[in-house]
RNA sequence: GCGCCCGUAGCUCAGCUGGAUAGAGCAUCGGCCUUCUAAGCCGAGGGUCCCAGGUUCGAGUCCUGGCGGGCGUACCA
């Protein structure tokens, strides 16, 4: 590729001007008029070199002569060097998508290793809410990034079954399912309120019967306990599978306790010196390893707190072989960071294990006005009344839009329209044009763009600044997952596709019939016509790619509403 | 109090290793449909990049200190 031999070039030279091993790297400018390709190499090596910019800028552009596929090097400002490209070397990267097709951006960055990705991880005592939707799409949008990169993912989901929190949910089980007795079961003080907690206790009536009516002592709740859970995991599973979302995992922390892990943790932990008792509290010295304060692993009465389990499961995804793992979180999360990878490293777990990715709450609003979170109706709860509502595609993709790290505010106006002012639309749309484009060809004889046997177009026919623009970003595809995946930031890849659906639409009503016939990629001159379909087949390929990333659907034409 | 995140156009937000004149969508205003579906396109206005210092040839981007907002800071989960 053109890119790639410009940089080798530029790496030589600067070695000939005596700063050898030079970081090179080619940027595309915002303004055509600073050239396909630029550098900012003689800026970056002035103080090394001790030299002016400009200077070295020249002396860069002296040794590269007779660089195939160049029209012409400009130094410019501050001393950049703008690469102008003929347009064949512009147009070389569709060849390229043409013979990748659906596989066009997958790279083998990974090389193939394994790499966890822990997320959503809801407790099973209520149904999944809107965090855990961010949490979903953003967790599935980054495995399925690593997968394009040429990692070998695992996509995992941890649930506490074990708690206190499990057992008040029995609890008011019981309560709801005496109420249907006719007895007066209050629900127990912190317990679940919501009706999917009587929806539980039906279930259960209509399986066991009058078998718990007279146990409002307890001596059962074992058994209700593991149907309540059984029941919310169902109905989780079934959300997540609506979204779109699977996992080849679900983790239990009881199994950790059954295996014997949580015990042998501790006396890990112990034997590794960092446990001390006090108040009657058995406390671990994750202070030491950069946490704000020491945490209790054992409370006084002798039950564990959370974070115990936390950190012998982190273990054992260690010992299950991932050196590599990712645990997406609310950043409500974010004080557990800190304290288990301190209970890793004082177990010689490397720093900085595992990675986090920590995510910013979700508002909803339903144009200027806040949608609350509350059991009153027009508001959502959970996750699956939403998807009902703006459809999987729609609230998959306004979960993703803003980096991680930001606020998010999801707009039900905007997730509701269905014209171009809605960003996923406006990517539709732009996929399902160009595959009319191929349609109307077909239907008009002009065949053979789309098979494998294809031939080649000719590239210096996209001579026109919207067909050079499109081709250049369609170039940028492979190098923009790339930046997705280290960035941990499926939203770049959001970006990417808006702004190329933007230019896609553009092009394409430059062209339109009404507007100049003769720009349109339907022209009667041959060779013209198989290039400017060629760009449309490129450019519908990379906008499939990019939706099938996302796990948003492609369509190939859309259909008009009333 | 302490910790993490955020502060860019009226609104919601992009801004890649620090680089050229800070961008997009929505909203507002003005143009463009007999033609391949205009669910669209073209154009215009709109900015103390929260403030103050610092590093640098160069800062929206890095550092320090403020201010404002969110989330944490349990022998809760």
């Amino acid at each position: 590729m053109t890119a790639e031999r410009i940089a080798a070039a530029l790496r030589e030279a600067a070695a000939g001007l005596g700063a050898p091993g030079a970081d090179v790297q080619l940027e595309r400018p915002k303004d055509p008029s600073h050239g396909d390709l630029a550098s900012n190499l003689a800026l970056a090596l002035a103080s090394r070199l001790r030299r002016a910019p400009r200077e070295i800028a020249a002396d860069l552009k002296g040794r590269l002569d007779g660089l195939a596929g160049i029209d012409r090097i400009e130094v410019a400002g501050p001393g950049f060097l703008n690469f102008f490209l003929e347009l064949r070397a512009v147009g070389e990267a569709l060849g390229r998508i043409l013979a990748e097709r659906s596989d066009y951006g997958r790279s083998r960055e990974g090389e193939g290793r394994r790499i966890m990705v822990e997320f959503v991880s809801a407790n099973p005592t209520g149904p999944l809410h809107l965090g855990h939707g961010r949490q979903a799409a953003l967790g599935d949008a980054l495995a399925s990034l690593l997968e394009w990169s040429g990692w070998s993912v695992h996509r995992e989901f941890y649930f506490n079954d074990a708690g206190r929190q499990t057992e008040l949910l029995a609890e008011s089980v019981l309560a709801r399912y005496r109420q249907l007795l006719g007895h007066e079961d209050p629900v127990p003080k912190g317990g679940y309120q919501g009706e999917y907690v009587a929806e539980i206790a039906r279930a259960l009536l209509e399986r066991d019967g009058l078998r718990y009516e007279d146990d409002a002592g307890g001596a059962e709740l074992e058994a209700i306990r593991r149907f309540a859970i059984e029941a919310m995991q169902e109905t989780q599973k079934r959300y997540l599978a609506a979204f779109g979302v699977r996992f080849d995992e679900y983790f239990a922390e009881t199994a950790l306790y059954r295996e014997g892990r949580v015990r042998a943790t501790l006396q890990a932990l112990d034997e590794a010196g960092v446990v001390y008792e006090r108040d009657g509290a058995t406390w671990l010295r994750t202070a030491t390893f950069g946490d704000q304060k020491d945490r209790v692993m054992l409370k006084s009465d002798g039950s564990a707190t959370y974070f115990l389990p936390d950190v012998a499961y982190h273990v054992g995804k260690w010992e299950r072989g991932f050196r590599d793992v990712i645990n997406v979180q609310g950043a409500d999360h974010h004080s557990t960071v800190d304290r288990v990878r301190a209970g890793l490293q004082a177990l010689g777990i490397p720093e900085g294990y595992p990675e986090y990715l920590l995510h910013q709450m979700v508002t909803v609003v339903r144009g200027d006005e806040e949608v609350r979170f509350s059991k009153r109706s027009g508001s959502y709860t959970t996750l699956g009344e939403l998807i009902e509502e703006v459809g999987v595609d729609v609230a998959r993709y306004f979960f993703l839009i803003r980096r991680p790290e930001a606020h998010l505010v999801f707009d039900l106006e905007l997730a509701l329209d269905q014209s171009d002012k809605n960003p996923v639309y406006k990517v539709k749309y732009a996929h399902a044009r160009l595959c009319r484009l191929s349609r109307i060809a077909r239907r008009r004889g002009w065949d053979g763009m789309d098979g494998p046997d294809a031939p080649e177009a000719d590239a210096s026919l996209l001579s026109a600044p919207s067909e050079r623009e499109l081709t250049k970003r369609l170039a940028d595809f492979p190098a923009t997952l790339g930046r997705a995946t280290k960035a941990r930031a499926p939203h770049i890849l959001c970006d990417y596709l808006e702004r190329t659906a933007g230019v896609v639409n553009s092009w394409y009503q430059a062209g339109h019939p009404s507007r100049d016939p003769e720009a349109s990629a339907l022209v009667e001159d041959e060779p013209t016509r198989r290039a400017r379909l060629t760009l449309a087949v490129a450019a519908r390929i990379v906008l499939a790619n990019g939706l099938q990333v996302l796990g948003i659907e492609a369509p190939a034409r859309m259909t008009r509403g009333s």
